[in-house]
DNA sequence: AAAAAATTGTCAAATTCTTAACGTATTAAT
DNA sequence: ATTAATACGTTAAGAATTTGACAATTTTTT
């Protein structure tokens, strides 16, 4: 999949994911069956040095001379090596409004995660249905994930309560936990965590805009798409 | 408010803003009036040494040798480097699951982001309530934008609808964006634009936890709280 | 068939980010 | 009052990331 003993650096890992969003999004406008790293760097606002040693990390796919990239074979490779292509069955915690709007959030299915349950500690919630899906109590968690073999966890509750569900959800087994909460987890190593926390990035938005009222200019160089040489 | 002629990193403001979190956090639980760079550096799985250059960037505040740093004071200072002093109004475009559900998050509130309307290009949709908002339609974003002065665009829409919205933002006058679409937003340099995407998160996860699964290690440094000399 | 053009993969230089180290300052202890 | 201990701010060294450059390769043109 990917190159042998290369460890990949979170850039290059957030990098090889959108260019997986953005080739799928122009496969379906047929454009053509080829794309050059130049053009995938135009559309991302990268350089087409970055570009092509992202795609080189990827041992099994190779681009060619003159034409570029094959987009479907790049799609596929990307999808094999972020693992899209095994589905994979995760559980929400937390039914406030943002437990909710992830429970119903269409993309998921899209990109292959499967939500099977959804969980609270309220007891005024509990066995209350969302679509399809009665909310469980949070006791029930453990068993859940362990008899469903539940691989990815949600963590959507309010801060003070978040470590307890990480650690609860570590010792039931899951391989992974998106943090929506606003706090730091602790989890072990083996265990892979990524914090996607929206209060932090309207934070950053309020810092960027006032720089930008302060200085004249944004003070920051870009947020994403980064280049650093001007 | 920040030293002179200092271009700020991302991965500082980034930084910033998450011991602004922490210290509001822990500032309510009285621990102690003072905290040292090394106790915020534990917290945050950092190195002290970050934590202070970190802070060396705002010009205004100093510690004190043997205390350390002021807790309020450095919250304060925080608070007005970033902006949250000053209320921000915000508008949401997209009132499917997403844009309900950030509408409806109170966390916005007390971080200072007032929400005030939100907009959909659906028919069926506008004129009906989602709590004590009527959903108004697109075509009225640029009026209510200059009306209201709104100063920030939530963009919770499909992502083939994302630019156009983002372009009647900008031309509405808006000074942030924060882009919930999974597309990238092309803005003009005096608008800030941060983008949090929850899909590209799970993605993150999802290749996280594959090359676990087939290395037996997290083939990443980790997310966040990066250390890079181990 | 040869020359020109385009594009990849790779290496090393340039740039940026992080961290250790150290001088200085303040508090506490003897 | 002196000494010890703690913790900041800053500098510079070290580590990591990005980017420019170029050889190699394939396609297109003459």
């Amino acid at each position: 999949m990917l190159k042998a003993n290369s460890r990949v650096s979170p850039f290059v890992v957030e990098r090889l994911t959108k260019y997986y969003m953005y080739l799928r999004m122009i496969s379906s406008s047929t454009t053509g069956q080829w794309i050059s790293s130049k053009e995938i760097a135009a559309a991302l606002e990268l350089t087409s040095s970055t570009v092509r040693q992202d795609i080189s990390y990827l041992s099994e796919y190779k681009g060619i001379s003159k034409r570029g990239y094959h987009i479907n074979d790049l799609v596929s490779t990307l999808e094999a090596v972020i693992g899209i292509s095994t589905p994979c069955s995760a559980v929400i915690i937390g039914a406030g409004n943002f437990g909710r709007a992830l429970l119903l959030h269409q993309e998921f299915r899209k990109q292959g995660f499967v939500i099977t349950s959804i969980f609270d500690a309220n007891p005024q919630l509990i066995g209350t249905k969302i679509d399809d899906y009665t909310i469980q109590c949070i006791s029930e968690l453990s068993a859940v994930i362990q008899k469903q073999a539940i691989t990815v966890g949600i963590v959507a509750v309010p801060a003070e309560a978040a470590q307890d569900v990480a650690d609860k959800l570590v010792t039931a087994g899951v391989t992974g936990i998106l943090n929506l909460s606003v706090t730091m987890l602790h989890v072990p190593e083996y265990v892979a965590l990524v914090n996607s926390r929206i209060i932090i990035d309207l934070m950053k938005l309020s810092f960027q805009i006032t720089s930008i009222k302060n200085n004249g200019n944004n003070i920051l160089s870009a947020d994403e798409g980064r280049s650093y040489g001007n």
